[in-house]
DNA sequence: ATGCAGGGACGAT
DNA sequence: ATCGTCCCTGCA
């Protein structure tokens, strides 16, 4: 990938945002897992050079979401002013297109936890089930397939500290596997039509739904309501002054829906930005 | 020490 | 619609 394509992006404030949980940093790498391969980038002086093991054509450009058209993205985002500026101050923060089958794995692990603990119950689950991958002489796991989740036992689940989320995880693998949940075809399905279907697994609500759609599935309106989106409508837009500090799903939906009509199609880019914003500081 | 929060969702009232 | 509970860990 040559530096002068990207010199408008940059994937470390895009990893660093949380939208995906399994990319450490070694030296001047990044080392990240995509699905059954390892991703990588580094900075040198002229941008950022990526690669994958094994060599994959597209991922990149794939991943990174390279050809979303982000002047007109940001062109309609920016009539919000807030939006505006922190589009200047992290510009070159973009949303990813993870590997669908392991961002859904990931969100249902995400619940009621924080990052930390999500990176270690993964990267547990990575290391006992994944592919193991040799990448510039250090040794990485890819993420387990499906099919090797769906035999993992509760127990065994439980013992990578996933507690009770360890339910959650066999009915994803099962649906999967079963086929009842056919995540390439969510891709070329309508919004609402695919967070039906998300939300008919045990153990997927609105919230992680809208996070798969957002992250994996293409659906750039979705507009995922965390603790800190929360915290952010009420803080800068006044939104959540009737409502507690827990959304019921009610209100998540009715949230949700006025933050897809105030920011656009492409809300959940805005999401992104208000996210990070609220986060810095913190060192999850 | 004990409590509580941390990218929620489920099940019983 | 509200409320307790779920597993686990770090931190105050």
């Amino acid at each position: 990938m040559r530096p002068s394509l990207v010199h408008d992006f940059d994937p470390e404030i895009s990893i660093n945002s949380g939208q995906a949980f399994l990319w450490q940093q070694v030296d001047r790498n990044w080392y990240g897992v995509h699905g059954d391969c390892i991703m990588k980038f580094s900075k040198s002086k002229d941008g950022f050079e990526f690669s994958s093991f094994p060599e994959r054509k597209g991922v990149v450009r794939d991943l990174f979401r390279l050809d979303d058209d982000v002047d007109s993205i940001s062109a309609e985002m920016s009539r919000d002013p807030l939006i505006a500026g922190l589009l200047k101050t992290y510009g070159g923060l973009r949303l990813m297109r993870q590997d669908s089958a392991q961002c859904l794995f990931s969100f249902v692990c995400a619940s009621n936890t924080n990052i930390p603990m999500i990176r270690r119950m993964l990267y547990t689950l990575a290391k006992k089930y994944g592919q193991k991958v040799t990448a510039d002489g250090m040794e990485f796991h890819t993420f387990p397939s499906a099919e090797a989740m769906s035999k993992i036992s509760e127990p065994e689940l439980r013992a990578c500290g996933l507690g009770y989320r360890a339910k959650a995880v066999m009915a994803v693998a099962q649906g999967i596997e079963s086929g009842t949940l056919d995540l390439a075809m969510l891709k070329k399905t309508g919004y609402a039509d695919a967070k039906q279907e998300l939300l008919k697994i045990y153990g997927v609500g609105p919230k992680l739904a809208d996070c798969v759609l957002l992250f994996s599935l293409d659906k750039l309106e979705a507009f995922p309501i965390d603790i800190w989106i929360a915290r952010a409508l009420a803080t800068h837009y006044g939104w959540l002054g009737k409502f507690g500090e827990k959304l019921t799903t009610r209100q998540y939906e009715e949230l949700s829906e006025s933050a897809r009509k105030h920011f656009g199609r492409h809300a959940g880019y805005a999401q992104q930005y208000l996210y990070y914003h609220m986060r810095q500081g913190k060192k999850w």
